[in-house]
RNA sequence: GCAUGGGUAGCCAAAAUGGCAAAGGCGCCGGUCUUAGAAACCGGAGAUUGCGGGUUCGAAUCCCGCCCUGUGUACCA
């Protein structure tokens, strides 16, 4: 099909819209990347982590899914089953704030906002299995998260406790542990304060253990920093309780170090520990008011890296160490957290470095008990040697009545079963992680099926009752309180115990909710009887390869491993991990401009800022335009890219200007994933000429491209060579998990195809070298940039069918071919290199050594001095060491 | 502070177990084409691999010290 325009026919030119219109209609026509479980081919779950509707695709998105689409192409190539599914996590606060903010119902606001997104990523022509998209927002999905909750509940999995959660007074929320880590909001990044409400909670701590051990299972395919944080997060600590008497009761500490025990001068408490709450009444003022200071003070948020200065009072209480059964004060710390342990510490400061600073700022006396091995007769002898630092190593101990002369970890260990045998103490793991609370005082959200009945308390909804659909609309006010709550026809019904007057839960869940375990839905999208069928999920589960950002390495990321565990558990699917192999992107990232002399930032444009640039091409300064007699200076950051900060580039433009393939090439050719990628639009003009120098070797090979085969001419051999060597570094990068460098590979392949000259003077074996070439080429280009490569595998093949509908594989490398017949050695004197042989592949090292010897140059450069030895590297090099 | 990445031409970046003269792209310079420019095409220049030491026949790669930088995290007892 020829469409002549003048002189121009119109196929022989790269018209980016055109093409990608053109194929996927096709693959939209043909459901080219539909999956259905088949017997005959290995299945491949490719997932990126969905995105939330928020209204445009960003860079981040365009990265995140070019690299998976990659990755599904490569692996249907290579004859796989590939699922590769998309979805909407589209319950959330924007679309509330959307609601207040401008009165919009968040459900319009939502559905709107998919439609737009869902056609920017079809113009990217990702390769999606469409027909298996799950809104979290809509009753056929929440469903399944109530029934997943009443199966938690069931299982004493999910429980109701009154307790200090996490609260955001921007958010106006509640947030878990791990959406507060840091101390700031994981949405809006401000301090966290807390705040005493009621919660129902997800007992993520029933699987502790296992969410630590099984990352053996994963450790080959996630990134290890992730596993790190993880488990840091999880915080396994081994130690001991012990019990120290005070009056009538016992305070139960905490400690890794009971071999430091005898040099306890203290115990320490947190100001909410119940000890003080029991005895407030007879506590002098001075600590009722200092205790109440630190608990006003807990409360407060706290700036990131403010360091707050050891605080605390002596109660006048007394407790006994049971094992030198010396009486010690208890003090109060702010230091000591009621959340974490037991809320109580054995202060010993000569071997904590927080005791030492308490002890020392309060005057406390300081024992040192542990010695290093060899100072430990000079311990003996003298009382007390003053430390200048808490020693914190292990050692061995001294003062220690009995246990002197013990090593820490033998001193550990016994002194831990003295404590047992004696009943005032046992060994004992504590771990960081806390259960996620997932009650939220929000509107858009999952509804949570529990019902308060004055009869009966706390009642699950009836399964067959499910979905509790949420209202079309409530009264918006942005205050924190649930919007539910102001709704009666939401909240009252009828008890489903006794059938009286009830009111309903009026909190909805955690939005990490529909993503711990939407990737198990897209295998049964449609399923209405459950949430999916287990014998169907059980084929396409786990996922082999998840793609997204690594800030969700402790929530999403744990949210999703509890999960499964726990549906493990119910018998719903058949492995402890969802993610076998995991791939963490890096940011994409731009620079902003801001003015923050109000205290808060606000943004400016790129276009709207004189920039000033130092020769590094990094800012030295920047003012805004438009005051052009008083420039206003602003402050500048390299910061994630987003609309809001107004450095955001809009995919759907560059799309629009570059075409899909050549933006989604240039993404991925821009920078290894997992870096940071510093967005500069400047490269991506290279992505587009690479593109339609591509094309123009296929049309000009065309016709060229005769079959049959003659002597190998050396150009041919070459080209053919260069074209095996690329099929197994591009394959070997996709196996690796590598973007970039395969895209090289392929400019270097073409560039040689260039080598080659004219059409009009190749002999035959040339002619059927470049057209071997052209076609690895473009079959290996396919991942990256699929429509332009199926529009010219059309042209190779000579039929209008492209990859996907002729059935194409991925190249097949030869090892044979990719081998040179002669190789080219270097030959190095005292490592200079000095000249270079050319020796069959096969030659032996004293064939090479002998060889090399003779080149003139090296032979000028040994030429009277002894040669000490010769070092051969074979295919690589020859290295004669000579002296004198 | 602790942990963990990274520093290769003006910019982004590649280089298995140390082994050739350090990929590819952007930008730059020159040429072809054009009335001219742009685009496109062809060609070219540009790097003692952050600094200082060490190991080795041989170091971007290994070791030691220093400098700079990204990310995470912090009274976790």
């Amino acid at each position: 099909m020829t469409l002549d325009i003048g002189l121009i026919h119109m196929d022989e030119k790269y018209f980016a819209k055109k093409i990608e219109q053109k194929w996927q209609r096709k693959w939209a026509e043909s459901g080219a990347f539909h999956a259905e479980l088949t017997d005959d081919k290995p299945k491949f779950y490719a997932l990126e982590m969905l995105p939330y509707p928020s209204g445009n695709l960003h860079m981040g998105h365009v990265r995140n899914y070019s690299a998976g689409d990659a990755l599904a192409w490569y692996k249907r190539l290579k004859g796989y089953n590939v699922l590769h599914p998309i979805g909407w996590d589209s319950f959330g606060q924007p679309a509330e704030d959307a609601a207040v903010k401008r009165g919009v119902n968040p459900r319009t606001w939502t559905e709107e906002n998919i439609v737009t997104m869902r056609g920017q990523l079809e113009r990217m022509g990702l390769s999606y299995d469409w027909r298996r998209q799950m809104y979290a927002h809509r009753p056929d999905y929440y469903k399944w998260d109530q029934w997943f909750f009443l199966k938690m509940y069931e299982r004493g999995l999910a429980y109701k406790k009154k307790t200090q959660v996490n609260w955001c007074e921007t958010d106006q929320a509640t947030l878990s542990n791990e959406q507060a880590s840091g101390g700031l909001c994981w949405r809006c990044g401000n301090p966290v304060t807390k705040k005493d409400l009621e919660q129902w909670f997800f007992k993520t701590t029933a699987y502790t253990a296992e969410l630590l051990d099984d990352m053996a299972e994963i450790e080959s395919g996630w990134p290890a920093s992730v596993l790190k944080r993880q488990s840091d997060w999880i915080g396994r600590s081994e130690g001991a309780f012990v019990d120290f008497r005070s009056a009538d009761t016992l305070v139960r500490v905490f400690t890794t170090r009971i071999d430091t025990i005898y040099g306890a001068n203290a115990v320490v408490v947190a100001a909410e520990h119940p000890i003080i709450a029991a005895n407030r009444d007879s506590l002098s003022a001075d600590v009722i008011a200092k205790v109440d200071a630190i608990i006003a003070e807990n409360l407060k948020p706290k700036e990131r890296d403010e360091e707050v200065e050891k605080d605390g009072i002596d109660t006048g209480l007394k407790a006994v160490n049971p094992f030198s059964h010396e009486e010690i004060p208890i003090w109060v710390g702010n230091y000591v957290m009621m959340d974490y342990g037991t809320g109580a510490v054995m202060s010993v400061p000569a071997h904590d470095e927080r005791d030492f600073e308490f002890a020392k700022k309060f005057d406390l006396p300081i024992r040192q008990v542990i010695s290093e091995p060899h100072m430990e007769h000079a311990h003996h002898a003298m009382q007390a040697m003053a430390l200048e630092d808490a020693f914190t190593e292990y050692g061995v101990l001294v003062h220690s009545d009995y246990w002197n002369g013990k090593t820490s970890d033998i001193a550990k260990k016994e002194m831990t079963e003295f404590a047992e045998k004696h009943g005032f103490g046992e060994g004992a793991t504590t771990y960081r992680l806390r259960d996620w609370g997932i009650s939220r005082q929000r509107f858009w959200g999952s509804p949570i099926p529990m019902i308060y009945c004055d009869e009966c308390g706390v009642v699950p909804e009836k399964i067959e009752n499910l979905p509790v659909e949420l209202p079309e609309t409530a009264p918006f006010t942005g205050t924190g309180e649930s919007p539910l709550a102001k709704v009666p026809e939401f909240y009252e019904t009828n008890c489903p115990n006794c059938g009286k007057a009830a009111k309903r839960e009026t909190d909805t869940m955690d939005t990490f909710v529909d993503s711990s375990w939407y990737y198990y839905r897209y295998t049964d999208a449609q399923n209405s009887d459950a949430p999916f069928d287990t014998t169907i999920t059980n084929k396409w589960t786990p996922v082999d390869q998840y793609i997204g950002g690594d800030d969700h390495a402790v929530m999403h990321l744990i949210y999703a491993r509890f999960w499964t565990k726990a549906m493990r558990d119910m018998g719903l699917v058949n492995f402890d991990e969802p993610f076998r192999r995991l791939l963490t992107q890096g940011m994409v990232v731009g620079e902003t401009f801001f003015d923050d002399a109000s205290g808060k930032r606000v943004y400016y444009k790129s276009d709207e800022v004189n920039v000033e640039r130092d020769q590094k091409g990094r800012i030295s300064s920047a003012n805004l335009r438009s005051e052009i007699q008083n420039p206003k200076l602003l402050r500048y950051a390299i910061e994630r890219m987003s609309k809001s900060k107004g450095n955001g580039v809009d995919p759907d433009e560059m799309v629009e200007i570059y075409g899909a393939d050549a933006s989604r090439l240039f993404v991925m050719f821009a920078a290894p994933i997992e870096n940071e990628l510093v967005w500069n639009e400047a490269g991506i003009e290279g992505a587009v000429r690479f593109l339609q120098r591509v094309w123009r070797q296929v049309y000009k090979w065309k016709s060229a491209a005769a079959v049959g085969s003659s002597e190998e001419s050396s150009a041919a051999k070459k080209l053919r060579q260069k074209t095996h060597q690329t099929i197994k570094r591009v394959s070997d990068s996709f196996e690796e998990l590598q973007f970039n460098t395969p895209v090289a590979a392929l400019m270097e392949l073409s560039n040689a195809i260039g080598d080659v000259g004219e059409p009009e003077s190749a002999d035959t074996a040339t002619k059927a070298a470049v057209a071997e070439a052209l076609n690895a080429l473009v079959l290996m280009l396919t991942p990256f940039s699929p429509h332009v490569a199926e529009d010219l595998y059309s042209v190779l093949v000579g039929n209008e069918n492209g990859i996907v509908a002729n059935n194409a594989r991925f190249p097949e490398y030869n090892e044979d071919l990719a081998k040179a017949d002669e190789i080219e050695v270097a030959v190095q004197v005292n490592g200079k290199l000095r000249g270079r042989v050319f020796a069959s592949p096969d030659a032996t090292n004293s064939e090479l050594e002998s060889l090399a010897l003779a080149e003139e140059k090296v032979a000028e450069h040994t030429a009277g001095k002894d040669i000490v030895k010769v070092i051969v590297v074979p295919g690589r090099l020859v290295n004669v060491v000579v002296k004198g």
